[in-house]
RNA sequence: GCUCCGGUAGUGUAGUCCGGCCAAUCAUUCCGGCCUUUCGAGCCGAAGACCCGGGUUCAAAUCCCGGCCGGAGCACCA
């Protein structure tokens, strides 16, 4: 197949057209980061919306940085908004409302306004007899499955044609209890034959007579998503809305509610759904029950896929948002791994991480010879940092794992102490062959961490269990710290006791 | 069954709207090598992808059609 290069089209344009040379020489521009929002002329205003029915997950965490992050770049406002207007199925926890502002705070995220919904009812009120006047809206009698029935023959029900006035009527008997719950629903008037079922006059008020866990039994009459979503996010005046691909018929159901009102619909972007490979598949619903089951410690659990859980490992803020906004909010569903967050993380975590010795599943050894009583260890190989001093003596521990491929008469390096050979495997013994590391490095021994008999008992938190042993004293002065233990990983001191040390595991 | 959306290396991602700069970007992962008193960091190098088939065109990752695969909606959940 003979292709035309480039360069003879260009030669060719000279000829009969020099005006568009330009055109071909102007380089596309690669996207950094985030794509650039459409319609942001007239300002921005982004709002996350979860249901706190648990604390935010890696999955909240990516909707409360890319709104906020965009946000941050338009100038604009970010709003947080409580979707809680399902006391039953999804059940709203009353601290999670908290857990929210208190994670999007930590990811840099401080809202500019936060709205709950279950303090709105009246509001939506107005708008749904608004909607009834309108004719945009009936009361629908109809059990459950014969309006289903109905709707997918693309039939309209019996009380589609009721006139306002008796919607209106209708609407008074579900607020004053003259209806109970299960015997109306307000519907939205769509198109009863639209090609999509979906989208055929979809519930926007039912009757709910359970507590609400912040209004208790003030309201009987709750909004359904689509309908308290839609309201709200005109309301509150949000430009663009960032939500799952699994609700892009939300965009579609809550066009007929904004043209009934006169209402212009923001702009929506739908990302895919994410999963994570350490975690699998989870909602926060699953994640309850598991817990309430005792299958975890806690929400903040290292096996927990939620932001409290990474913060306690050590996984910083920065490296979420950079992990977050690199992905992008592409519509395809992805399936990505913590690895990407660790190495974001890592780079934060290394250069101001003290290093320290903790030797999992102590051996203890005795050494004969001229060595050190104090090893003097830098916090940093490569950084100044400091350093710090680790009493030694005849007897140290060294970890269970070194000691796989030990044979009496080889020799290894206890780093920032001295040289050994091991005379002995039970009892492990060992003698002094020197002291200098160059040495150690002309012999290439192996070199191994170490940490003196009466170090401080340490326990490791990780997703995979908990791992036990003793770590140098000093991890007992960097409580709250990301540390990293020589040759084991990055961990944060969760809790210093007098005679224990518990540290989360971040990564290696 | 009806309807909607997506498919670029192992994993993500840029490019797709407005076809030529794309023998395809970046990150991570993996594999070598260097460096290092850590199995960390750093440095160097390498490997690795446009779902398939047609069509349009001088030219297709990009436009059109069909197929396949994946996800989702059709709740008085969010």
């Amino acid at each position: 197949m003979a292709r035309t290069s480039p360069e003879e089209w260009e030669r060719r344009l000279t000829e009969i057209a020099p005006e568009l040379l330009a055109e071909i020489g102007a380089k596309k521009e690669p996207d950094k980061g985030l794509p650039g929002l459409e319609g942001s002329e007239g300002g921005v205003v982004m709002r996350f919306a979860p249901n706190p029915n648990g604390p935010p997950t890696i999955g909240s965490a990516r909707g409360i940085i890319i709104n906020s992050e965009y946000v941050k770049r338009y100038g604009g406002r970010f709003l947080l908004r409580f979707d809680d207007t399902d006391p039953v199925n999804k059940r709203p926890m009353l601290e999670a409302y908290g857990w929210y502002l208190e994670d999007s705070e930590w990811l840099g995220a401080v809202p500019d306004k936060v709205v709950i919904a279950s303090d709105r009812l009246p509001e939506y009120y107005e708008i749904a007899i608004e909607l009834i006047r309108r004719g945009g809206a009936y009361v629908c009698r109809c059990d459950q499955a014969a309006f289903k029935a109905k709707k997918d023959a693309a039939k309209p029900c019996p009380h589609r044609g009721q006139s306002p006035e008796e919607n209106l009527a209708l609407w008074r008997d579900m607020m004053n209890g003259g209806l109970g719950p299960g015997e109306a629903v307000l519907r939205i008037k769509t198109d009863i034959v639209h090609k999509d079922p979906a989208l055929r006059d979809w519930a926007a008020f039912r009757i709910v007579t359970a507590d609400h866990p912040r209004v208790g039994e003030k309201y009987r009459v709750w909004p359904l998503l689509d309908f308290e979503s839609g309201v709200e996010d005109h309301l509150l005046g949000v430009t663009h809305i960032i939500r799952g691909k699994d609700l892009m018929d939300s965009e579609r159901r809550q066009r007929y509610l904004y043209d009934h009102m006169g209402w212009v619909y923001p702009t929506t972007i739908h990302w895919g759904r994410i999963k994570i490979h350490q975690f699998g598949s989870f909602s926060t619903s699953a994640l309850r029950r598991a817990l309430e089951a005792g299958e975890y410690s806690g929400w903040d659990d290292p096996r927990m896929p939620t932001v409290r859980a990474l913060r306690r490992r050590g996984i910083r803020a920065e490296a979420l948002r950079k992990f977050m906004i690199e992905l992008g909010v592409g519509e395809t569903d992805i399936s990505i791994s913590m690895d990407s967050i660790f190495a974001e993380n890592r780079k934060i975590v290394d250069p101001e991480a003290r290093r320290r010795f903790f030797v999992k599943d102590p051996i203890p050894m005795e050494i004969e010879g001229e060595m050190p009583e104090i090893a003097k260890a830098p916090f940093h190989p490569t950084l100044d940092l400091g350093s710090r001093e680790i009493p030694a003596g005849r007897k140290l521990l060294v970890s269970c794992d070194d000691l796989l491929n030990l044979k009496v008469g080889g020799s290894l390096r206890l780093k920032d102490l001295c040289n050994i050979e091991i005379s002995s495997l039970d009892p492990l013994r060992a003698r002094v062959i020197g002291t200098d590391p160059h040495q150690a490095r002309e012999k290439k021994l192996r070199i191994i961490h170490w940490a003196p008999t009466d170090g401080v008992p340490v326990r490791v938190m990780r997703p995979d269990g908990v791992d036990s042993g003793i770590g140098e004293l000093g991890v007992r002065d960097d409580l709250d710290q990301v540390v990293q233990f020589e040759r084991y990983g990055f961990v944060r001191i969760d809790s210093v006791a007098e005679d224990e040390v518990v540290a989360y595991f971040a990564h290696r």
